[in-house]
DNA sequence: CTGTTAGCGCGTTCAC
DNA sequence: GTGAACGCGCTAACAG
């Protein structure tokens, strides 16, 4: 392995020095600079990072922790995060989290461990805050992304949950459906639970009753257990059967309409599909779900670049609260008028 | 910041017990041992891994060399590879490197500076040698990663890319195809090299023509300019219009039937479409595309087990290769016999 | 402008 | 079983 001293003996200086021109101090001879250079370029050297960290208490390293690379929401926030980190000089680190508390906190001890200069994470559920506040006590910065953490002061970019959820209701509710379903993460997820305060508020302030038969929770993971939810909300009686379903994430929304289907009943004809967060179009055909389509690059490269000046203190001390708003893209899986003679009274 | 010395101290034994102790050696007195163990939990010590590096040489990073962490292929690569890693007590650094030799250099520079232990690389193309060669210089274990690199004598992890293309292609020619065009990556991508040879084999093999006019390079990110190429044979006098295209990789496959659609051909009925690696199934609807299915997460994961085995020498000297199969999933984008006497004459 | 000294936190080496 | 001294590669602080 290359030195200082090995650059600096070839080059008869002091390591001090070569360490000055790889640090790009100004205060040194034109002369003696490139000669310096010259000889790290012959010598292929690169500095070693962890002598530097080791002093400095900085790594140059970034973390990424998200509950799931899988799921495309994420993957494009990696791609965000990692081409500003990249583009700033830093490495990133990339941790899945599978919405589990324990491997989120396995990862954040590792994270410590390895010195990462700041933390952009999307916590598992309302209980991360604890895993959270272990960075704190390592002065580790960090930035929420996606999913916001009651009483915990810092920079954050969210979804705008309450103003998307209500527009994608109020489409629902101006084609006539008064019986809405909404299949849910777990309630201590940040964007679940404000997802289902919108939810609520939207259906009271159209004056819609509010059904516990029509409220359910399934979780974010790919694997998420939407056919029971179905098939029970099936089993109503026909006038208490939802007209339409709201699915608050992409994976929900997308077996939400394969099992509507799977159990023979057609989109939107007999019930209707809205999905808060959209799916890449791989296909060739025409997209199909109704979808609040969220800029989810956008996510981890703001995330990212917030996190960078909070480390770099180029931020303002007040913590800031980005909100990117989704898109809302009307598709077929919600474009049916119903029935209003089907409506049985209340 | 906690260190030994403060555990030491506390625990009124030197900092040499203390780091005995975290590093597991035997001996040491169970009353000692758990005297420490007690006092470290409760200060929350978490080892400097920056020291500890610059005494072992370790850092316990792992790093995933990628080309684009947006396409599905390579998402389910580091979901794999970073399992794996995750289940062996290492990190995983993540590298984007656009198909780009430039940024793929700095990267490897980068991470030889980080000191990463080891890294799993899908080279950009056969130029990334030089690149590579950089690790092998710095003594840096690397996997290669669906991406064979002529003369480097190294563990690989790879596709069938002759067996594959060539089922594919016996696909088409046992519904009738003659004249078969293919849509690639550019020839300096290992994958996309032997995916043409398979395909001249085949074609020669079944005695059919190989006509230039029906062979065509792209690139293999999400925008390759798939448009042109398929103007290009649609103008082509009817006689000589390929019947049917080969598509070697997810995304070029797919636009190739989003653009043949644009213009007014039907797939398969005009024009029938193969591809080589899938897309995920977000959608409701059945898939359309045939494809050769690649077990990507397994690329990732047996990938980083090679890797880890390397590093931690448990493995054989002899490099190792795997290939790892592709499943054929036939479907509706080339279920189609065509007409025969709609063949004209050679 | 350049060099010397000391120390970052830890593990290796060699004593006891 | 335990501890003291040294050095990993680098840079901050000071000296010249």
């Amino acid at each position: 392995m290359v030195t200082i001293y090995d650059i600096a003996k070839k080059a008869n200086v002091s390591a001090m020095t070569v360490s000055r021109v790889i640090n790009k101090s100004d205060k040194i001879s034109v002369k003696t600079r490139e000669k310096v250079e010259a000889i790290i370029k012959e010598l292929n050297y690169l500095p070693n990072s962890s002598a530097r960290s080791l002093v400095s208490k900085k790594t140059k390293i970034l973390s990424l922790m998200i509950t799931d690379i899988a799921n495309p929401f994420f993957t494009s926030v990696a791609r965000g995060a990692e081409d500003k980190a990249m583009q700033m000089g830093y490495q990133l680190m990339l941790c899945n989290s599978d919405e589990n508390l324990e491997k989120e906190s396995k990862y954040i001890d590792m994270l410590i461990s390895a010195g990462t200069d700041g933390v952009l994470i999307a916590p598992a559920n309302d209980s991360s805050k604890k895993n959270i506040q272990t960075l704190t006590k390592y002065n580790i910065p960090f930035v929420l992304l996606d999913r916001h953490i009651k009483d915990l002061k810092c920079d954050q970019v969210l979804s705008d949950n309450e103003t998307t959820t209500r527009r994608l209701l109020e489409h629902l509710i101006k084609q006539g459906h008064k019986r809405i379903a909404i299949i849910n993460g777990p309630l201590d997820v940040a964007t679940a639970r404000e997802r289902h305060q919108a939810y609520c508020d939207t259906l009271t302030a159209h004056g819609l009753e509010i059904n516990s038969n029509l409220i359910h929770q399934s979780h974010f993971l790919q694997d998420s257990d939407i056919s029971k939810i179905i098939k029970k909300m099936l089993d109503l009686p026909e006038n208490e059967r939802p007209t339409a379903i709201f699915a608050t994430s992409n994976f929900i929304g997308v077996d939400t309409v394969k099992f509507l289907i799977k159990y023979n009943m057609k989109v939107p004809e007999d019930i209707a599909v809205v999905c808060y967060d959209g799916l890449p179009n791989y296909t060739e055909s025409e997209l199909f779900i109704t979808a609040a389509e969220q800029p989810s690059y956008h996510f981890g490269y703001m995330g990212m670049q917030m996190l960078i000046e909070r480390i770099e203190n180029t931020a303002p001390e007040m913590p800031r609260k980005i909100v990117l708003p989704a898109e809302i893209h009307i598709r077929k899986s919600s474009l049916h008028e119903i029935d209003k003679n089907n409506e049985a009274p209340r």
